[in-house]
DNA sequence: GTTAGCATGTAAGGAGTTACATGATTTT
DNA sequence: AAAATCATGTAACTCCTTACATGCTAAC
């Protein structure tokens, strides 16, 4: 995640390690504060695996010991891996996402709207999940437990609703219509019911 | 976090692994799937520290192997420990404070609203600095940055109003009126703010 | 001239994951 | 009897954090 970050941040312009944290920190408004002893390394093994290089003579001036990197055709080509990267668990996926969100505009239309698309799938389908928790423990939980429940509820509808959105207006921007196949039956949830209907 | 987790549930009543396992993936709709391989080996570290035990003759019946844990008094005192434990990184807090929620009804109302009202005050912060990153990137920034932005302080402003609705809730309930000197300035922002006015 | 901030780095550790291995029990 | 699911466990790894160490430069 860290390397997908260092390198979309240094597809704008080279950068040296401190100010890659401080945009980093800045973007977003300070969702994730990068520590310094994941960044350095990160950027050093990305280095040793060619996807950065240092930039030459940009220590003139002062002297000082800056060491500036940039992005080299290697490491264009991890950074699109990586962005197109299948999601992991849950948990660390709402994470990941939203870092991907920042770098989706390097992706081609049809590409950012699969991934968007993805997400939302994957979204409604825990939506699905949370609404049957919520029948589910109907009497037996504490009002603590409903309220949660139902907050997560809230917040999941949200997400969909705003993915789709974004879908939306990305189709209508490059007008690609949803392939047929695939209209309406994204959920592996509704697959499955429609297989045992 | 797994730790509370496990305490949590097994304060409701004795289980095994797996049981504890789907309890946590039910709980709150399949947020958080745990594996075996950290489920496990924190069952049995817990274990060493004294804070769960095996309950005697619980495999009778079917002579099946189900090691069944039950909590003791030690690990009562490490739930709450754990239960009030001061926030981490912003990264790992979004998802700690919703499992901390979910044991919220152990915790005596004054430090529920407490708690409550920390993270309250954070998430506020956290509001101010992702209307500034807005302001900032007022032109310069593409759609989809943009986009992303608006929706994350959309998502932050409902947290914020969904908490002060609970703490709301809770002062009623208990009759617990705002410490006069805390009131309206739990962040630190505003107090820094207030220093050099 | 000392405090604050810039800049780079290392070592150790935390908290999980995946992949693998194994066997018992229930369902079909 | 085969397949699915229950149930427990280990080893290796990922990805990040904290704490520490170092030195330079700008500002007061």
């Amino acid at each position: 995640m860290l390397e997908l970050a260092i390198l979309g941040l240094l597809k704008e312009r080279p950068m040296h390690g401190y100010q890659l944290s401080r945009e980093l920190t800045g973007q977003l408004g300070g969702l994730w504060k990068v520590s310094y002893g994941s960044l350095y390394p990160t950027l050093k093994r990305l280095e040793r695996e060619g996807a950065v290089e240092q930039v030459p003579g940009t220590s003139a001036g002062t002297g000082r010991k800056r060491l500036v990197y940039r992005i080299t055709t290697t490491g264009e080509q991890l950074f699109l891996k990586l962005l197109e990267e299948p999601p992991s668990d849950t948990q660390a996926e709402d994470a990941r996402f939203r870092i991907r969100l920042v770098f989706f505009r390097y992706l081609p239309p049809e590409t950012r709207i699969r991934l968007l698309d993805r997400r939302r799938a994957a979204l409604a389908e825990r939506l699905e999940a949370v609404k049957a928790a919520i029948a589910a423990a109907a009497d037996d939980e504490d009002d603590y437990q409903r309220a949660l429940m139902e907050h997560g509820r809230a917040a999941t509808e949200a997400d969909v609703a705003w993915l789709a959105g974004l879908i939306q207006q990305e189709r209508t921007k490059y007008g690609i219509t949803a392939p047929v196949g695939q209209r309406r039956r994204a959920s592996a949830t509704l697959r499955r019911k429609e297989r045992t209907a």
